[in-house]
DNA sequence: TTAGCTGTCAAACGGTAGTTAGGCAAGGCG
DNA sequence: CGCCTTGCCTAACTACCGTTTGACAGCTAA
């Protein structure tokens, strides 16, 4: 009785390798085909298991979901946080928003099965299923919100259209990425410099003259 | 047997009450639940019917698919046609697209679930679904490549970024807007003025003096 | 060696989905 | 009147899905 091993301290918790596999495996397959649209036992073809298997690693389909829009989600804030935080304390709000953008931009795009899941799917799944998400996207909601608000009452933003209008509008755009976004054409960077240039000053030419 | 009259000539074709309101309630369920999670008992249900009764109008599921998704980029390409092309000859490009974007956000955001459903679904349906509308959506691209063209052209475009970056990147944000807009929140001219605003000169403020 | 745990499997179960078959009322038309 | 078409319904069929159960191989520890 007294040797009670910690129940799976450090091999059932999360880092299972086919548990891993079975993750990635299903967020591709959601992306891909849709959360109702695909099976466990695609799920499981896919990580090289059998579809009952599947249960010793998840209590159910429902569970391997939230943990895809979970990680989807995450990977996309600690990047963006990551680098607007890492910027010396005297940076103007263009430029903590462009760190945003291209944190944005590059967990969206370097985790594309796990945050075009989260995109394609967020909108489809029971009201039930959202609760525990909502927390987090409005958090991340916040965090721009604040950025723009703050670059508003610098006079960094443009004061004919609401903040939260602007978020939505650019968020959005950013997450739309993911979904037409192609490496053979081009590097990640300059990929971030196109679209920077045009969500900061647009899409026509400005006589500066 | 010379008697056949055109074996529902008028009546069975498409314009049937409740065939209509199969395509719309099939639209709004797919938006919000999505394609495979949609019933076709719900959908029966949503607009008075008996399951079974949908296959007198329709050979399968996804034939209403077909037609739900053929609509509601229809509804997007005419508003858009119709707006550029009811122009002056001598508009500019920017006034071309400025029409362009006022006829998409017109189409998306007043037949919402006809095109979030388009949205929402296009990227997880199989390719053979898919064959026909890669024609029709191919075409609208092409459209709006020419207006960013000529514009680019007339030196009224930026010109560090691609305009097949521009395209998709506007296309993509302004096919978004129907997931988030309110319309409690002001009125549909103020909110094209806003995002047209945005697309056109970008976020910040930039100093004319 | 034996006991127990881990990770997997094969097989099944209940439920539900798309689809089909046959019937039935209403109405126009000869 | 009888007939045929239109539009819908009821009831069922088949397939497949998420999930459960019980067993089993391999390993570790005592």
């Amino acid at each position: 009785m007294t040797t009670k091993i910690p129940p799976g301290a450090a091999t059932s918790d999360a880092e299972s390798a086919t548990r891993e596999r079975v993750l990635l495996e299903a967020a591709r397959l959601f992306r891909h085909h849709g959360y109702a649209a695909t099976t466990l036992r695609e799920v499981a073809d896919a990580a090289g298991i059998k579809a009952g298997s599947i249960y010793y690693h998840f209590a159910s389909k429902e569970e391997i979901l939230g943990e895809v829009l979970d990680k989807g989600i995450q990977i996309v804030i600690d990047a963006v946080r990551q680098r607007v935080e890492s910027l010396p304390a005297d940076a103007t709000w263009r430029d903590r928003i462009a760190a945003g953008i291209e944190g944005h931009l590059w967990g969206m795009l370097h985790h594309g099965d796990f945050t075009s899941a989260n995109v394609r799917i967020y909108g489809q799944i029971p009201t039930s299923a959202k609760k525990r998400h909502r927390v987090v996207r409005r958090a991340y909601a916040d965090y721009w919100d604040r950025l723009f608000e703050s670059a508003l009452a610098r006079g960094e933003l443009r004061q004919d259209a609401g903040t939260a209008v602007i978020r939505l509008f650019v968020i959005g755009a950013l997450n739309w990425t993911v979904e037409w976004y192609d490496p053979k054409r081009g590097s990640f960077q300059d990929f971030v410099r196109q679209i920077t240039a045009i969500v900061f000053d647009g899409i026509l030419t400005h006589d500066k003259a």
